[in-house]
DNA sequence: AATCTGTTTTGGTCAGACCAAACGAAGCAC
DNA sequence: GTGCTTCGTTTGGTCTGACCAAAACAGATT
């Protein structure tokens, strides 16, 4: 074995994989975006002119482009200059839609997706119940108002039903709560929206709703968490019927 | 206006968006894992023989290949025949990666993702104490046990304060839990894995996932919560002190 | 059966071309 | 000046055809 192996080898990387160019370009435009050069909101420079300042050909530029709006870092409407996204909590949600859509076709993965929200907003109307502040009791109120208001009209119920827990979501200030429950009503949105609703339905679940709220007015993380779980359970049972086992 | 304009356009979708020939490529092979004739692990057709099936060019193909890959629908390799991966809950957050880390590094996204893992292994832990069985007791029993052999070895403290966490993270028996799990160790590894460690740190760090463990063994849902918000927060405290405000 | 060898296939990259839609500036009407 | 049409230019989307190096394959060799 001679030193050539350790200089030459233009097309290994250093642990041996095969490199591509596009890779590079991918790069170098992240950091064209971290560095500032290209601010959010901003035109990418044409294809033809990054292939220059690369010194590629233009269909690397067209993969890395692709990956980059396939990653969400850029939004590339066909025919458009792609436009730096401002990077936040949905996209990262968004660029997992077409993997999660199949894990939910796979058996149990409904339930198994939908027992991750049953924790996560759990521990949510517990922290409500022990630390919501006045603004977040009114913003649940309102919600909860809505909601009642909607129980003839089913279709303005699930809306309504939908803002409530989003207000849920909003108690902890955590930017990451609201995309969560953004990407848990998207992804589960085709079982629960295209559920037969009823009035009656409309008037229990409003009720549940009206349980958890009571509870975290009073302060009571226990019984909130239990309302949030009977809620939830009877929800699931609603799937249940409609649909039989997804 | 004419018929035509009901017919005619072939370049625009329903919406009145130009369209992609590679997201139909792309659709196409989709159809092709779902229904079987590509079973994972199965090699995809070479490109030149989509561009044939498919009467595009192998530009579009390789289009779609990658968004393909970059999706995880496929493992591509450099240099070798795509693969048809197995959809499992690890590539969607694998897939979130280079979203996630553009996002840690916005002011405050650490700490946002950290409160969403306090929130979610909160829950955990109340449900451990509730209903974890004799094999998910033993599994802790055993990661404790190893934890505490570690404690002079900072390296395989880390180790195995990670496998203490994982196997909170098993005990619902969901899927997507370890997943989780292994998405939050490899997103916050940056700041934890490289955070100055002490045989005095180890030890106080031990300590609590005793406490935690202890919580469970006696069934006290409340004081297991604690014990967990107590440890994670203590927790922040260090790398608080190690990397300044993140 | 394992190894070497040469041929074919395949992915990665490039150059150049064409089209239709988006862009942009000049010109026009109000 | 403001708003609108017009028209040449730029740009993204697609195609063709080509070349290279590595991978896959088949066959010969040991």
């Amino acid at each position: 074995m001679s030193i050539e192996n350790e200089i030459a080898a233009p097309h290994l990387k250093d642990d041996g994989q095969r490199h591509r160019a596009a890779d590079d370009v991918f790069q170098h435009i992240v950091e064209l975006i971290d560095s500032g050069v290209l601010a959010e909101g901003a035109p990418l420079p044409s294809e033809r002119e990054i292939s220059e300042t690369c010194a590629v050909s233009r269909t690397v530029v067209r993969e890395a482009v692709l990956a980059l709006s396939n990653k969400g870092l850029i939004d590339a409407r066909p025919g458009y200059r792609p436009i730096v996204r401002k990077a936040n909590y949905d996209i990262a949600f968004e660029t997992v839609d077409s993997v999660v859509s199949r894990l939910l076709m796979q058996p149990g993965g409904i339930r198994n997706l939908f027992d991750t929200r049953i924790m996560i907003e759990a521990s949510l109307v517990r922290q409500a119940a022990v630390e919501a502040e006045k603004n977040d009791i009114a913003a649940l109120q309102n919600a909860l108002n809505a909601n009642e208001a909607a129980i003839d009209d089913s279709e303005r119920f699930y809306q309504t039903d939908i803002v409530f827990h989003a207000a849920l979501f909003e108690v902890p200030q955590n930017p990451l709560m609201p995309a969560i429950h953004k990407a848990y009503t998207s992804w589960l949105a085709p079982q629960w929206s295209r559920m037969p609703r009823l009035p009656d339905r409309n008037r229990s679940n409003f009720i549940a709703h009206k349980e958890i709220f009571d509870a975290i007015l009073m302060r009571d993380p226990d019984r909130a968490e239990q309302a949030l779980r009977n809620h939830l359970a009877a929800a699931w049972t609603q799937v249940e019927q409609s649909f039989g086992e997804d």
